[in-house]
DNA sequence: TCTTGATTACGAATTTATTCGTAATCAAAT
DNA sequence: ATTTGATTACGAATAAATTCGTAATCAAGA
């Protein structure tokens, strides 16, 4: 779970991700089946994709049964941190503001959401 | 400045209609220099992407000169609502929440900002 | 008109991502 | 031991993105 360098996963293995910080270490039949649910895609593709981001290191295995065993090596948090980073520099000139607000504008929020929401911007205030 | 399709622009390309974004309708020559600020990249690099943009329809373009203009034909509103809708259903399970407090937490927010962010909120309270 | 400089057009090379067919491997059941 | 079924390995095809060299074009100045 190290990695400081750049993080950045394609579409496709981004989903891959998705599958194992939810579900933790994962075979690739496992993974596999949680992709095709969204996707109509082969069983040797999504191997081959997993076996490509260990090659780049996205991924650790355990090889030690017959069934290999993958796990994300990159952290959730970093690489959805490293996302909005790029975003709001990319399309929100760097503001985070904007893209809250863009955020909240069109994706309907519940009023327990922006009450979260509140108590935390009151942390932030106090912090600094 | 229609299109109600999936709007799907590369990383390049993005960087690209940024420009057009902020500077408005613009010749390659502009965009390059703009591009070559933060990135080391040949002209003919840029005029290319440029047209492919023109075949996908990303952008329009006046040539009734020599030096044609290149204009955006999609709403920056429309393209970042879309990506941080994705980003919002790719990394944080559909919560628009969690994408805003990760938005405020690493990236540092000013006091300014964080009033406005609660009066946006409060405003969102009392439409609903 | 001719040259020069700048611009666009075109085509191709390169790289990266995505896809999948087929072979090799192994374990469990017969 | 042999067969069967499932899994991984490998290689290759395809597609998409990125890059840039070179040619063609045109306008302005000499």
């Amino acid at each position: 779970m190290t990695n400081k360098k750049q993080i950045k996963p394609t579409e496709s293995e981004l989903e891959i991700l998705q599958v194992l910080w939810e579900h933790g270490p994962s075979t690739v039949r496992k993974v596999h089946e949680e992709m095709a649910k969204s996707k109509d895609v082969g069983y040797t593709t999504t191997l081959k994709l997993m076996q490509i981001m260990h090659e780049k290191g996205l991924v650790s295995r355990d090889t030690s049964s017959k069934t290999h065993i993958y796990q994300s090596e990159v952290d959730q948090q970093q690489t959805s941190q490293q996302m909005v980073n790029k975003l709001i520099n990319n399309m929100f000139s760097g503001s985070a503001s904007r893209l809250v607000m863009q955020a909240l504008g069109n994706h309907k929020t519940s009023k327990t959401e922006i009450e979260a929401i509140k108590r935390y911007l009151d942390e932030l205030e106090n912090k600094s």
